[in-house]
DNA sequence: TTTAAACTACCAACTAGTAGGAAGATAAAA
DNA sequence: TTTTATCTTCCTACTAGTTGGTAGTTTAAA
């Protein structure tokens, strides 16, 4: 048995798990010193600022979401069931609680107060998942597998707009079902009608 | 020309805007002072603890958003219109920047670290909203207003959902014209084909 | 003369961040 | 092989500034 976690990763890991529960001013130094035992000026060995922390963590939150989609588009080759499993993958969070809500949802809400390093990290996280969405819609409309009603990039937004909204309100009313009850819909409006 | 606004509404009004950039956790009393122009310890005279604060702040808003549907309804009778005119509100405040992002979107994202009065006040807001969203897709859908394809109450979270992404996104993006970009769709496909 | 609303002057706790050192591992020079 | 130097990781101890909040006082209007 080895150890593959390192104590950087550790603080990456409870930075991310308070982000998603209370935001950039939600946490200290000191709360994650707690959970990770180790003293709070440790912390600052790994990651001089916090600036330095989250910007890293948004980094690589969005570099394990790049990796995740490419992942993806090898197993799943049919557009409108690769919306499917992005929709199934955050309901699984939400519904389990176990990563209820998005890092990057959490900062864009409260990005005219953060540090610019991080607000352009998150901003480029949008981006990414945006112009995916837009490939996956275009791909998916060309070869009869998605029916839109809009442009691609459109529909993108339309369904990115939909998947975090729906994850804000799933968190509003503290009930995750929410989230599958919007999105349900959402993905039938989707799909192609049989002609037979 | 008389003096209407009390200290204890420009604090409220200060609040809002902090709230609106930053969060629970991302203003002090020390901000309010320096805006308002009061000492420090004179807020707590108005508003004993930042909960109170708060919890006052989302109760109007409640109240207030109560009001204007109130007016709304009784101005406008078609049911789309009253879409329409929700989500040109929400267009118009994020392309001017006045009030480019909704008080209870913010803090409902930081929900589970929130004072749990604060937080309750914050359900509170989305049972309201989406419940009157409800009311007005099942009344459009008798009158033929609204063309639906699910049942009242999922259209309205589905519009819900959709408003407060779009909200997001135009943040994300720092583009306000995404708002209206993901909106417009929305609406026309819940508008009702001509028939002839 | 009572009362609301502001004030000055605090407080303890917490904030991100720094200085400097101890312990162990690694690696190169003797 | 031993010594010396460097690197990594963590530590204790500290700082300057901020946080929400309190105590007690003045001011001005009813």
């Amino acid at each position: 048995m080895s150890n593959l976690s390192t104590t950087s990763d550790d603080i990456l890991a409870s930075t991310r798990n308070l982000l998603i529960s209370g935001g950039y001013n939600g946490f200290s130094y000191a709360d994650i010193s707690e959970i990770v035992g180790i003293r709070k000026a440790s912390i600052h060995h790994h990651f001089p600022s916090k600036v330095d922390l989250v910007r890293e963590l948004v980094k690589r939150y969005r570099e394990d979401g790049q990796a995740s989609v490419a992942v993806l588009e090898q197993k799943v080759p049919n557009a409108l069931d690769i919306l499917k499993a992005y929709a199934n993958h955050w309901a699984a969070c939400i519904e389990d609680s176990s990563r209820p809500y998005c890092v990057c949802a959490m900062l864009a809400s409260e990005l005219p107060s953060l540090p610019t390093e991080v607000a352009t990290e998150v901003t480029n996280f949008f981006r990414f998942i945006s112009s995916w969405l837009a490939l996956v819609m275009e791909r998916g409309s060309k070869q009869g597998e998605l029916s839109l009603t809009s442009a691609p990039h459109v529909e993108a937004e339309t369904f990115l707009a939909t998947v975090y909204g729906a994850m804000l309100s799933a968190r509003a009313y503290g009930k995750p079902e929410v989230f599958s009850m919007i999105l349900e819909p959402a993905l039938n409006r989707l799909t192609p009608t049989v002609s037979h």
